[in-house]
DNA sequence: GTGCTTGCAAATCGTTTGCAATAGC
DNA sequence: GCTATTGCAAACGATTTGCAAGCAC
């Protein structure tokens, strides 16, 4: 998304825009790596001198609870973000930390349901946790 | 498991027993409430006045690593532990945080595979999150 | 000028690390 | 006695909090 798309996208979901929330917006929506609040600070802070990673870390939350970006726990150290909200897993690899996307399969849309037993479900993970086939290469070296 | 089959149990999974893994497996294991860190280190320092944290951070990895319990990453705020390693998913309430297990659709046998595109999968976890029936309840009040 | 948004600095809390003390064979 | 295990204290790092400053209508 550019700029003016970001900013409808956040207005549709009754997000005021600023400077900031359209940033933040505009960089998850763009780099779809499941970047942390970290990178996202370090990567505006240059254009945005001003940014604080109190703010990065508010918008992400509004973001979230808007339900336009999803936050991903498949990482123990730290939160990561996904503008990505359609149905897909993840997949971590426990030696190297990186993240994969994986499809999911047909099936998988029919455990999708929004209540189990009256508990009201917004949103469903499918984590695979692992070994890369990289790191695999460099075991067996 | 009692004592004598918790001690059975860890040496089929080649983990030395001593008095802290016995003790923390056997909590872990009789608590199937995802137990964190804290909630095993304070309810087990009254019978083991000398246990610290860092053995039961140790002890946990250790047992992860051996494949007889599994961490539950759902929770953005702290590690859980599961000694359930059969297939099930886990629902987290994001008002309480309080964590329910359900019961994984039969569907989802279907996409359990050892490797994607060469990755290795050790684990498949499958999450919901959303607002659990009694937080519902409060909400209306 | 009132209310929402931002940003700094400090605090908090889960987790890790370095290293010395201890236990088991 | 040697090796693995434990435990303390300090460090670390991600996240939150309190509050003051800035911005928008």
């Amino acid at each position: 998304m550019n700029k003016e798309q970001v900013i409808k996208h956040l207005i549709q979901h009754e997000i005021k825009p600023s400077i900031q929330r359209i940033s933040i917006m505009k960089y998850v929506d763009n780099h779809r790596t499941h970047p942390s609040v970290d990178e996202i600070y370090n990567a505006l802070s240059s254009t945005l001198p001003t940014l604080s990673r109190t703010t990065v870390y508010n918008v992400l939350k509004l973001l979230e609870a808007k339900r336009v970006i999803q936050m991903i726990t498949i990482d123990d150290k730290k939160v990561l973000f996904d503008a990505n909200t359609e149905s897909h897993a993840h997949f971590i690899c426990k030696s190297c930390h990186k993240i994969i996307d994986m499809d999911l399969p047909k099936v998988i849309e029919k455990i999708q349901r929004f209540t189990i037993d009256n508990n009201y479900i917004e949103n469903t993970q499918l984590y695979y946790k692992g070994i890369c086939n990289e790191c695999l290469k460099q075991t067996k070296n």
